[in-house]
RNA sequence: GGCGCGGUAGCCAAGUGGUAAGGCCGAGGUCUGCAAAACCUCUAUCGUGAGUUCGAUUCUCACCCGCGCCUCCA
């Protein structure tokens, strides 16, 4: 079945297919390091990464890019501020990106490219767009992209060009350009800014210019998607296909991939109303990082998604009871075969893949795997489910969890890596009783908790309750759950 | 003002011209020494009004409400 994605460009869903082979080439703009990312950027490349893993699982071969900007006014003031470089000030957040990428189990995309690793291109770029008449240069050596030139400007935001004009704030490169509504390219160095030295001369690109130098780059004049936040429609992405097809006479990307931005508790997450949360933010309140996979992988990327702490608190539940499901398909089973079960894995797959094709429709998705859940167990109950039984529902299991990847129980060892981060760099902020709980079972070893149920087992045989719910309770305090099974035996498992 | 999105059970949320998936929470029950897990049962006529239609939550129009973009914020 073919995948059928929404194309902001012409606003309707349509067949995606990549224009070469079975190779998809795809962009998406990368964070801006400048600070610890927050839980909207993550939206955005969990949406993402559950692309490029449905993209894999139909059996594309996959060149995604993703960009970091590390060269913008924030990182600018703030390093000067901190009387360090540029480099020294970006690659701690660009480490912690990556380390919260991990945490939220997002994959890398194929090429990762650094803005100021790619300057000279950006320049090459601007130059060619200068001889063209395209791009001009302005008194203090900057260059700015002349848009009465690209007839198709606002083809992808369907701006009226107007409107532009009118409700443009006046901002201080005005007396610079020729109109307002051109915009940089190139920024000429101000005193004590960071700069380069180009063969345009000397400064800093413009925003724009680093996506379209580094899309081209690695993934041709022309290429199949690009992604990104919604917010990055408008100028961003306009000005990206600007400065690419003015350049190169040719379809920058065929399709675009918006996600659109999260809500927090019904309200734009912004830190003046002090809903404003990083992904560590939300470890040290003690909420597992699957938790907030869960939530944003299963939520439309089309729809806004208003993030809550109930919401939170749902997803974690939901992940336990797959977690729980799977412990019970790996645990021993009677011999033989229940065809219903056969067939109830089988109608999984295809709905589960139907639900993706059709413009990635993650809310289906996991209503199919929570159905085939509820059903087997129903079976299991009533001693209808069998050894031969698991192998093909735990295969849609893993069918399931390679776009979700919630069943790895990485959430203890995650949150104890937080929790050390934050107390070396931010022994200010609180860490909440649940994350210290969760953190500390990391380190709990299996070989210990065995011994402990092996001694609740041998309490209870003997029927000294008291002790074997001694026992229960002080794994419980730390994290750890203890079942007792009709047939005498005991699971444990982490909570 | 321009452009766009959404209003479905306590909460989150899918979906279809023919009387509503799934998850969470809650209540009751089964199982159980107690727990835990799991299962079963219960909880909606789909923002309002009008129109099209044999029939609309699903199509059209109007209205109300919420939200986003139009500011180098994902």
């Amino acid at each position: 079945m073919p995948l059928r994605l929404y194309n902001t460009l012409g606003n309707k869903v349509e067949e995606f297919a990549p224009s070469d082979d079975n190779l998809v080439r795809m962009y998406c703009c990368g964070p801006t390091v400048y600070d610890y990312g927050h839980i909207g950027n993550f939206r955005t490349f969990v949406a993402v990464d559950v692309l490029r893993r449905h993209l894999l699982q139909s059996g594309r071969k996959l060149r995604h890019v993703m960009n970091i900007t590390d060269v913008d006014d924030r990182i600018i003031e703030r390093s000067a501020a901190q009387h360090i470089t540029v480099r020294q000030y970006t690659e701690k957040f660009e480490q912690a990106f990556f380390d919260d990428m991990a945490l939220l189990a997002i994959h890398k995309p194929e090429v990762i490219a650094r803005a100021t690793d790619n300057i000279p291109e950006m320049a090459r770029l601007i130059e060619g767009l200068a001889q063209k008449g395209i791009a001009y240069r302005a008194d203090d050596g900057s260059y700015y992209f002349r848009i009465a030139r690209f007839p198709g400007y606002g083809k992808l935001s369907r701006k009226d060009l107007a409107h532009i004009e009118d409700g443009a704030r006046v901002d201080s490169d005005r007396f610079d350009k020729e109109e307002i509504r051109d915009f940089a390219l190139w920024k000429a160095p101000k005193p004590g800014e960071a700069r380069w030295q180009t063969e345009i001369g000397e400064g800093r690109p413009g925003w724009h210019i680093e996506c379209s130098a580094m899309a081209m780059k690695y993934l041709g004049p022309s290429f199949d998607l690009h992604a990104g936040g919604e917010d990055l429609m408008f100028p961003h992405h306009e000005n990206e296909i600007a400065q690419s097809e003015a350049f190169t006479g040719q379809t920058f990307a065929r399709f675009w991939f918006h996600v659109r931005f999260l809500l927090v508790e019904g309200q734009k997450m912004s830190k003046s109303v002090g809903n404003f949360f990083t992904v560590r933010d939300l470890v040290l309140k003690g909420h597992k990082p699957s938790s907030l996979r869960f939530l944003l992988a299963g939520a439309p990327y089309r729809k806004q998604l208003n993030f809550t702490f109930d919401g939170l608190k749902s997803a974690s539940s939901s992940v336990e009871r797959l977690r729980n499901f799977k412990l019970r398909l790996e645990a021993p089973l009677p011999p033989g075969r229940n065809p219903a079960m056969q067939q109830l894995a089988q109608d999984t797959q295809r709905l589960m893949a139907a639900a993706l094709d059709d413009d990635l429709n993650a809310a289906e998705f996991s209503a199919a795997i929570f159905e085939m859940v509820r059903q087997a167990n129903t079976a299991a109950d009533s001693g209808q489910l069998f050894a031969e039984d698991a192998p093909p529902l735990l295969a849609a299991l893993a069918q399931f969890d390679h776009i979700f990847d919630v069943m790895e129980d990485r959430d203890a060892a995650f949150t104890a890596r937080v929790v050390e981060w934050a107390r070396r760099e931010r022994p200010d902020v609180e860490i909440s009783e649940a994350a210290l709980q969760l953190a500390a079972s990391a380190s709990v070893g299996d070989g210990e908790i065995e011994k402990l149920v092996a001694e609740h087992v041998a309490a209870r045989k003997a029927r000294n309750f008291f002790r074997s719910d001694a026992i229960r309770n002080e794994l419980a305090s730390r994290n750890i759950v203890l079942e007792n099974m009709k047939d005498g035996t005991v699971r444990w498992r982490r909570k």
